[in-house]
DNA sequence: TAGATTGTTAATCGATTAACAATC
DNA sequence: TAGATTGTTAATCGATTAACAATC
């Protein structure tokens, strides 16, 4: 069974690749890939494995190739489009975060209910009336959402853009979105994260006195 | 050993079950809350055992006591004091975001290198130069911090900020901090999660054809 | 070759699910 | 009581770690 979890450390590795790859280094061994993405030296050797790749013992792996291998393995061809349900603060504050990070992902529209924002270009995206959600989605053969809503209405937006056959969802709302099996998604709950962290941060200077 | 996980859930659990309690709700069962939270109920039974609190058979769980044990269970003494290091749109969006969302979560400060951005009021939020990291920190007591800086600087203002005395870290920035045991980090790698659900979402439209 | 690394299996670990007696 | 739920243990599942033969 495919875990989410090897992609999220595939996308690690990409990442770390592309910088050792700008910087012309050439090879590269499982130990250092495994420092430098946080993960153990047996899961890069176990997840380079698993998408077909073959390293040289003594030499390592050869990190082009390997970032070859890790695009055909997890990238659409033809790229995947994706739309932002959602302008707000933190809406626009994701178009400006994925303005050309990744070239196999494009945001192909911005969508909001309030008049102010639809119907104009915000940050070089073009923003359109939640009105048109599914005729946009698909016009543009847009596959997966980002969705930035006010909690209170996501789950009827995650609704309408499942009937507009839309197969994966990234929710940043606070609630448990209910989707059918075939559509995936990956919940961002910053309040949850940030609670986590001040959790451990209270308990470790607890203990230490 | 306490798992994050159980944080996580313990925080949404607390979320629905306040707003449960806005609604005037009194008492629920463990399938409820668990349907709500996309939680399996014997999961949340344990969880609700583990944190000392018990329901009453055939009436389940009284909401009010319940959020007051999660409180007791999760939160600080005193509240916990957060920084943000950078503001630029990530870290702004971040300040509104957090706008009175958890009361016993505070942020005390904001920090960025741009002149234009400190020594102002941001979005109600006092915003520092970087070079008053320590200083602020200490004065204020901030025990953890929310790291929206570029990538490149990110390991050397993680440094600074654990120099300073933080316990805990939430990393925006790709990169795979090097701590000391006694921090804790959680990160939130929004590149990855959208590369996540690109990939299901590709997937998941093969297998139907 | 010698030595470090890769590919791959076995052992361990932890978390989740299933099950059920105790309870109101 | 009868019936649904809670508290709690046992069984399952999956992921990670440890280990080591094969390889250059």
């Amino acid at each position: 069974m495919l875990s989410g979890k090897i992609i999220g450390r595939l996308s690690m590795y990409r990442r770390v690749l592309g910088n050792l790859c700008d910087s012309k280094e050439r090879r590269l061994f499982s130990h250092e890939l495994a420092s430098l993405s946080g993960v153990s030296a047996a899961q890069v050797r176990r997840d380079i494995m698993h998408i077909g790749y073959s390293g040289n013992p003594n030499r390592g792996y050869d990190v082009e190739a390997l970032l070859e291998s890790i695009g055909q393995f997890i990238d659409e061809p033809g790229g995947h489009r994706v739309a932002l349900v959602g302008a707000g603060n933190l809406g626009r504050a994701i178009l400006a975060y994925f303005s050309g990070r990744r070239p196999n992902l494009s945001i192909e529209a911005a969508f909001d209910n309030d008049p102010e924002k639809y119907g104009r270009v915000i940050l070089g995206y073009r923003c359109y009336s939640i009105v048109d959600l599914e005729a946009v989605i698909s016009e543009k053969n847009i596959r997966s959402a980002i969705i930035t809503t006010p909690a209170s209405v996501t789950q009827s937006i995650a609704d309408r853009l499942v009937a507009a056959n839309i197969r994966g969802l990234l929710n940043f709302a606070p609630v448990a979105l209910r989707v059918p099996s075939h559509v995936y998604v990956e919940d961002i709950d910053m309040t949850t994260s940030l609670e986590k962290v001040a959790y451990f941060a209270s308990k470790t200077s607890y203990t230490k006195g």
